[in-house]
RNA sequence: GCGGUUGUGGUGAAGCGGUUAACACUCUGGAUUGUGGCUCCAGCACUCGCGGGUUCGAUCCCCGUCAAUCGCCCCA
């Protein structure tokens, strides 16, 4: 028999570790509850096109994405990334037309990439994102690093920080894209292996290469800041202050490059400073976009929007020691001691209708085994149905904190049950302390 | 896609070219036949990721493969 396990890159989320992702999506939909954000969900498959845009270049589009077809004709591709779907959905259903803008919307769900699999990096891993399309505001792109930063805080986690920075608008981008391709053209053949193939894929990412950085064509490379347009550096001013007054530490830095090709304006990266965060630091990266909408057809309307990758921020959750897991404990255990056939389930089953997480004993079992199945479900409360209580129509109840027991009769039980959870009156006759 | 490390039960892990693969935890049963959490005793790996090779003989050596992990690249 063949035994088969995940595919590589893939992970099961097991029982005892999915408390961990519930508290998480909790909290992000808490989170974007008050920022006004709403979810939305599509497929995870799309037309390739929707991912594959002309010029972008990025690894992922180029060559990490799972495309195939089942026809010879079509060719679709499991979603990469978030916000091109968004973005086709918010154009196909004319989410500009019939609704306040911005559109604030959000997504939770995996995402699929061919890499070579390390902590920190899954085929199949999770993001949850948000996309602001709109509005164009300097206010918007602060509000919506905000957002992703209060999640990460409200996590517990420190160790953190923001990165920010402005690749202009298109024609800046483009005119500092052209100014390093020409800087770099007689000496790119002296560069590492990595730097060549990015001065032809983008020359950006010379600027920050660990090799070459000591190199003197570097230094001397044109800084971007002679290319922005002065509307450009006032839009970042802006964006900066507005972080500033809304108390978010954050560091201006300018090799900020983020990976796919749709930002203008306003990037960032929320990067983890601990060390056992290993190469994935990212924790989530962002940026605006201007042109990504009229692209797929709709009115020229500019986004802001970030990713979080899930896996990475449980990484850090677990580096700093952040218990995100939930400890679930039964309300009650029903026992059973000899000939008392189904009694304990019909009894289980009463309980639970009353709302009390109830587990109950199976097989026969010898009440020191019992005993543990109480103890490792944590239940609070023990009911013992025996054959003995049970020729009087009754049942022993005992409350496993104050080790008092009584009988009662099984008609009462929830009645009993229900003063062990609660605050007695005086006189209360149920041998709860 | 490139380079390094690792791979022994449910878990953490010793081990060695040679008849029964330590130990600890967990788990199961018993001492204690209707009241646990302590203690004590017993049990729990036809097998050392998978496939092939070397050898009289391999968990241990070699090759391949799969996977995890670290770094590069890239990115969340």
């Amino acid at each position: 028999m063949k035994k088969y396990q995940n595919a590589r890159g893939t992970v099961d989320l097991l029982p005892n570790e999915i408390g961990k992702w519930q508290t998480i999506r909790k909290l992000i939909d808490d989170m974007c509850f008050v920022y006004g954000y709403k979810e939305i969900q599509t497929p995870m498959f799309e037309d390739t096109g929707v991912f594959k845009r002309e010029h972008d270049t990025s690894d992922m589009v180029t060559k990490e994405m799972y495309t195939f077809s089942k026809n010879g004709v079509d060719s679709l591709t499991l979603r990469p990334e978030g916000t091109a779907g968004v973005v086709r959905s918010f154009v196909q259903h004319k989410m500009y037309g019939n609704q306040e803008l911005p559109a604030k919307l959000y997504y939770v769900g995996p995402m699929f990439r061919y890499e070579r699999p390390q902590k920190g990096r899954q085929r199949q891993f999770h993001q949850f994102g948000v996309e602001n399309i709109g509005l164009k505001s300097p206010l918007v792109d602060a509000e919506t690093i905000a957002l992703g930063y209060s999640v990460v805080k409200a996590l517990g986690l420190s160790h953190v920080k923001v990165l920010i920075n402005t690749l202009g608008d298109e024609t800046s981008r483009k005119n500092y894209d052209i100014a390093l391709r020409e800087h770099f053209k007689e000496e790119q053949h002296n560069l590492c292996s990595d730097c060549k193939r990015r001065y032809e894929v983008n020359p950006l990412r010379i600027l920050d290469c660990k090799i070459d950085h000591e190199k003197e064509s570097i230094k001397h490379a044109p800084k971007m800041d002679d290319y922005l347009t002065e509307e450009s550096k006032q839009y970042f001013n802006e964006v900066k202050q507005a972080l500033d007054a809304l108390d978010i530490p954050y560091e201006v830095e300018p090799s900020l490059v983020r990976g796919l090709d749709y930002y203008t304006h306003t990037v960032f990266e929320v990067v983890s400073t601990h060390p056992e965060s290993g190469a994935q630091a990212t924790i989530f990266g962002g940026g605006r976009y201007d042109g990504m909408v009229e692209y797929f057809g709709g009115p020229s309307l500019s986004g802001v929007g970030f990713a979080i990758g899930m896996e990475r921020l449980l990484i850090l959750a677990e580096a700093e020691q952040v218990d995100l897991n939930k400890h679930v404990e039964a309300d009650v255990y029903v026992m059973s001691l000899g000939e008392v056939g189904n009694v304990p389930l019909v009894v289980t089953s009463q309980l639970r209708a009353n709302g009390y997480y109830t587990e109950y004993n199976i097989e026969p079992r010898s009440l020191k085994a019992q005993f543990k199945s109480v103890d490792r479900f944590k239940a609070k409360v023990v009911v013992i149905v025996g054959q003995d209580e049970l020729k009087e129509h009754k049942v022993s109840v005992k409350d496993i904190a104050s080790q008092k027991q009584l009988q009662c009769d099984i008609d009462e039980l929830i009645h009993y049950v229900d003063h062990f959870f609660e605050e007695c009156h005086e006189g209360c006759q149920c041998g709860k302390e």
